[in-house]
DNA sequence: AATTGGACCAACCGCCGCCAA
DNA sequence: ATTGGCGGCGGTTGGTCCAAT
């Protein structure tokens, strides 16, 4: 038997938030602070599952987002960061003030991965499409060829904005 | 004007690691 | 030492928009 699925699927809502679940889930937030996920939606009123609020809120409601269309300096910071890290969205977003994973992600594959090609350079291994081997050797290669970027990655206390 | 195919993005799914019991 | 619950992550899907035909 697999795990017991995080909700009570039967009485959750799917789909698109509506304005009023994201009022809601903000006005809880802002009260209480980003706490249990999964005894949230019940406190919030709302009949989302913990996974979704969550979701909803680190991707679209947060107030520190900066959203719009990424700068030239952020294009080439993921490009870089990828190349050192791989697909590790979360890391790479990290180092991107106001961006989100899933934000970054989408990016990449919608944009970043097809100006890569184009270039004829393979998105995955950040070299020329004809020499794919030696990905390993290109990790070690650019962590040089960047010496600027601080890779002394660490995990910081979340950001204190006084839920007002 | 209608259709269609691609691009984009929000949201879901399933797995994994951590940690408390 | 084991187990189950939770949060977090990455992959994927599905809906919407828009340009090309």
């Amino acid at each position: 038997m697999g795990r017991s699925p995080c909700c009570e699927k039967a009485h959750t809502n799917k789909g698109a938030w509506t304005k009023e679940e994201d009022d809601r889930l903000v006005a809880y937030i802002r009260a209480h602070g980003e706490g249990c996920w999964r005894s949230l939606p019940k406190a919030a009123g709302l009949l989302r599952c913990g996974k979704s609020c969550r979701l909803r809120w680190i991707n679209y409601l947060r107030p520190d987002l900066k959203r719009g269309n990424f700068s030239q300096q952020e294009d080439e910071l993921i490009i870089k960061l990828h190349s050192l890290l791989g697909n590790k969205w979360s890391l790479i977003a990290g180092r991107l003030p106001g961006r989100t994973d899933n934000e970054i992600k989408n990016y990449w594959n919608t944009h970043i991965r097809r100006k890569l090609v184009s270039r004829g350079i393979d998105p995955t291994t950040h070299r020329p499409m004809n020499e794919a081997s030696a990905s390993q050797q290109s990790k070690e290669e650019s962590r040089e060829k960047c010496p600027d970027l601080n890779l002394d990655l660490r995990i910081n206390p979340p950001l204190q904005n006084g839920h007002e």
